[in-house]
DNA sequence: CATGAATGAGACTTCATTCAT
DNA sequence: AATGAATGAAGTCTCATTCAT
């Protein structure tokens, strides 16, 4: 008698008064881990932390996650998301040529980061983020294409793989914001990772 | 500044049988943390872990150190100790080119970190390691200097100031550890950093 | 007493859709409970580990059960009245000699505690179990009238009362149960029951 | 510099005022375990019951146990210790009949339950309990020595093997001692296990 | 009848740290 | 110089239980 639905197996829950409390009480816990992550950081803050910042019960908390790094990738899930869903589109413009989205694309990836704050970011730049190979996927995926097109297009060399010439931005890309970090958010990253690609670009130009 | 050997402020204190026995005890608690941070990290391992390895009681260990952090610091001393010695001497062959020499600069950077092995390096990239702003100094001095003689050889463009370029190729350095580091050390950084480096050099040519 | 079925005081309640229901889910409790004794005993399991298993709710398990304890003696008596109904009527065959007859009912007690399996009587056999005592009575019963029917007939010693050799048989029937438990049923429990038995029943032979 | 101590490799570490305190820490540890063994049993007992009792912090605990059953494996060693050493040279009375020794054998055992107390002995007849097949090995092996004693004399028949008689005797002791428990040591086990004993024996006579 | 969200007490365990020896 | 006994704060996690839906 769970969740009955339409004909489809799984489908969407059924919205009810309860499941809208359990989103709300998931929704506490999200916002007080971003909280302590711009504060303490993921290592440094404990359950207790999280569930006390959040207003509820240590056995609410366990209710819906098994760690806080559970929460964390939820967060991450989320953070993701609103990537793909708002600055992605903003790619599509015919009238740019591929160096222009690329560099479009470094600089909303730099903007995202400055938004989502320093200390998050510098959380997130954790050589022990496993995020980076297993979710990473997906903005690798974007700037492949838009490297694949370009050599397409005659605009970058054919000389080098597509995807080395993609990874090779990302790590540089990385790069910059890693840098960023460690001098602790001292100046416009969205600027320096613009114009710093701009001088790398032209290496893969015909 | 305890201790400490020739050539410091303090003069060579006189040695007897308990300050040799005071330094194998300092020897056996570096070694302990350096085999700790190559497995588990700085983070993750305990004081105990510390003196269990070293085969020392908590005393002995609170007699030398107050915190693991402050281990850490030594053993960072003695790394880049190492590295002022043994590898910048090598730098300074007459025969060979600037970028020869940039290249053989980081190669031996890598070889460095590989030496250190994965999770010490892991440990070390942290966005939240002050030592990268605090002690990077040294290699940055020795980095810029190899630029601004390219740049007076006319081997590179001067349309770009030397600390940019600096700072550029140190970047870019930092972001292809970091990515050797998120890919778990699945390949061999030297390489890498050799003909990653190759690639980007060419682009602060005449 | 809820919920009965025919035969009790309170006399049959209606048969409806929602009766029938609650029975399924008692139903699914005691199965639950039943394979959990099996496997990690009654002292080890959880409610959370009974409702998991039966596939219900917390709220559920609690609108039937106050505590494990309670669906645990629900269990015993249906386990009881499993060896009243089916296993005694066996034991009235009369060509069999009481002696035969005493070692068919340990063979059939040692086959009823080998179908329960071995970590449900190990949490039977505990010392604070008051079920020895309190609901024990009727397999005393059962056993004793078989020892007063061979001190009738002659084949047992009246020298020793008829309550003293049934205790005396019960003691090394448990002690006998006791040894599989603690052996971790690595024996037929069956087989030796009735072997032992054998050599001990002609200490009472006239 | 630990112990050091003469030759030998081990040996038993020099006693000073730090291993007297240790020893008596631990000494606590038991008490207090012993004492709430008899009241709410080992199953029921706390971490936190033992060291509150014992008068000593959790780290105190954790310092020298790491579980409860760690501790009551001690205490078990040391019950078995006395036995060892106070009841066994009582058995070697040259003019006793092998019957009668081991009637005096379980007489000791008897007697040594009662003294244990009622409900240390619950806790003790439990089926979990690993140490009646782990530790009592050496009962066994003092029980066995007089059964083939009495073999070897020709006070017992050869036709079972001193093993099986051994291991009958045993579960019967057990049984004895269970059915004390579950009737709350309302008669005198040591009285009733000599009784009980006297008239199982004969069944091993030549 | 059935659900599962929420609670918070409480058990377990680890650790950094001190200090008398 | 070295030891390790003792401490207790603090974190992790589980569970029984309640109750609104």
């Amino acid at each position: 008698m769970k969740a009955g639905g339409g004909g489809n197996m799984e489908g969407p829950r059924k919205v009810t008064q309860r499941t809208l409390q359990a989103e709300a009480t998931k929704e506490k816990i999200i916002k007080a881990t971003i909280e302590l992550m711009k504060t303490i950081g993921l290592n440094n803050m404990t359950i207790k932390d999280i569930h006390h910042k959040a207003g509820i019960s240590v056995g609410t908390f366990y209710h819906y996650y098994k760690t806080k790094e559970e929460v964390f990738f939820e967060l991450y899930r989320i953070a993701d998301d609103y990537f793909k869903q708002v600055v992605v589109p903003k790619l599509n413009r015919k009238e740019l040529a591929v160096t222009e989205k690329i560099l479009l694309f470094f600089k909303h990836y730099a903007l995202f980061n400055e938004a989502n704050g320093l200390e998050y970011v510098k959380q997130l730049y954790s050589t022990s983020n496993k995020m980076f190979t297993a979710k990473g996927r997906y903005m690798i995926a974007i700037l492949q294409e838009l490297v694949v097109a370009g050599q397409a297009s005659g605009e970058f060399s054919s000389s080098i793989g597509a995807e080395e010439i993609t990874n090779y931005l990302l790590i540089f890309g990385r790069g910059l914001v890693f840098d960023w970090c460690i001098r602790e958010g001292s100046y416009s990253l969205t600027e320096k990772i613009v114009w710093d690609m701009g001088i790398l670009l032209p290496v893969f130009r015909q």
